[in-house]
DNA sequence: GATGAATGAGTGTTCATTCAT
DNA sequence: TATGAATGAACACTCATTCAT
């Protein structure tokens, strides 16, 4: 079980009743995925009533909307962060690194955020999503080309599927992740 | 839309009547998740009642389960094949080859099927399918060791992740399998 | 409280749960109207669940829908019956007396079915119920015209809402009857 | 759609505010139903929030009371302007035609204020009501026997109806009222 | 082998209403 | 005067499952 009542660190989502709503939202889609969550799931998570989150939002679509995009914040922060290393090879380190840590991070979650159909399909249709893979593809291989876009998918689904994978379950968190660092390097020709 | 009519090629579930109902779930697992399928769904994909399908599997477990074990077999098939090959790396690229395939074909099913929280948590408790990936990594691989896992694990999530990826959808079939195979090879130091 | 129970006289509705269903539910509607009334009500009334209820119906429409065509049925018969006789004017003596009778029914039921808005809205869009009222003031008013059509629309609606007006609580059923009886024969100019 | 904004004509229902919300609930009332309309819905139409409306009534039914003795004013007043008319057929006469200039306005409102179940239920219960609508069939029939009342009731339901039946649709307002004013005035002896 | 009828527990959603501020 | 937050009860509808036939 995960704690629903930790503020996810960095991002904050309207008011204060919104914001631990999405925050328990994006706790429970993450063990039970979004359609294994209910709304009397999230309700009890806060210990309020499912009228009161209606209160706050009007269909279960806008809080899937909510966790989806503040998760996309988060990524938004990291490439922010590296871009503002000024030398390209560092910041290509500094963002994989960060990208290698939220996976990490995932992992402990039980997280299935990345795979969730209903989620997939909503990135999939989602233009600032697209535009923030881009960024970050172009950041990683230094072009926008579609070659260079496969191959940054493949990194990063190599990256999330890696950590979910029943198969990685053995290797504690350092060991992996200096051993996803030092695959994804090689990968990228570092 | 998916025929749920086909059998799936070269599997065979117990008698025909049972054999239908894993073809029609595992076409409506791959379209709506297992979370989105409901007994009635699958029941009215090949026009029988519920209590029919009920006739054939005690519980939906038990279809999910089925439908878990054909696709094992399809991946066993495949590692089999490569296997009968002599030459060690000659049978690498064969697999390599096959897996591409296999996750190719998937895309055509906009398939959910590998994301499945349901079907990972089954899969990540399900012993022979442990063997099996550790049989696929030793092939890929040419060894055992702790490291190899999770290379294979990365390599495997790379390429199911991958074709199901968002920012892949301007490849075509052959485009996407080729840069695939490419990438695969270059990771694995052929 | 109207019976639930008691079959409506001369009408079968497919299965005999199916008939119980639209039994209650014309009771209901005829008491509440459709919006107050609930599928869980229909269901209290014949002892079964809700579900009970979904498994012969798909939705409440579906129910809405079945009681307005039992209702139209009944009309259909009068004017069966009235087109049985084979001298004109008498024909039109029946038929008004038969729904003069109709209405003074509905009296006891409290009945708001013929005023209930949804009810409404389903007969203006519905072309056996259009066809049905044009044969009736084609019997009453031995033509066809607009003309015919508006004086027969405030001929039943006169009717009808008779029945149910708040002024007309003091009379006793006979009285009701022969007076509405002698007004519309005015009407008609008979 | 109806402007929920423009006040019935001379009517004030105490404070502004309680104006504004009593024709609101009206137009909505008369397009939704009473059943149909929330509370949501009037607080939106007037941009104020559900709380402010409570403040201004009590409860639902207070709102529902007043737009009731909103309407009953609106017909007091065309009772009250009939009477100032000396000559009594030229009463009658002028009495006749603002009621069926009620019934066709009511058309465009899609209305179904004079149908909906729980205003009918409150009329019937309401003694103001019960004179009102006596003072009206003395006026129209010139006398207040139990046949007077009787006959007031089936015109003014006649009339109530006809404007809302479905087979009149096809009538313009013109011709829809100069043939009401007919049939009535042939119904009255007129 | 298969059906139709039924069930209990759940789903997302809306409702009239209350209350501290 | 008005608001935002909350609630409990109800709503239409769906689910996996059972069972007599």
């Amino acid at each position: 079980m995960v704690s629903a009542e930790a503020d996810l660190p960095g991002v904050l989502v309207g008011s204060p009743a919104k914001s631990r709503i999405v925050s328990a939202a994006t706790a429970l889609f993450a063990e039970h995925g979004v359609g294994g969550t209910s709304l009397q799931m999230i309700a009890d998570a806060i210990d309020v009533t499912k009228a009161a989150v209606y209160h706050q939002f009007k269909t279960k679509d806008e809080i899937v909307i909510a966790v989806a995009e503040a998760e996309l914040a988060r990524l938004e922060a990291v490439l922010d962060a590296a871009q503002a290393e000024p030398d390209p090879a560092l910041a290509r380190e500094v963002l994989l690194s960060r990208i290698v840590d939220l996976a990490i991070e995932r992992r402990h979650m039980e997280s299935i955020l990345a795979n969730d159909p209903v989620l997939n399909r909503f990135f999939a249709r989602h233009e600032p999503f697209r535009q923030l893979m881009n960024r970050l593809y172009r950041m990683l291989l230094g072009e926008d080309s579609p070659e260079a876009r496969l191959s940054g998918a493949m990194l990063t689904a190599a990256i999330g599927g890696a950590v979910m994978h029943p198969m990685t379950e053995g290797f504690d968190d350092a060991a992996l992740r200096s051993q996803l660092l030092r695959l994804a390097r090689r990968f990228l020709d570092l």
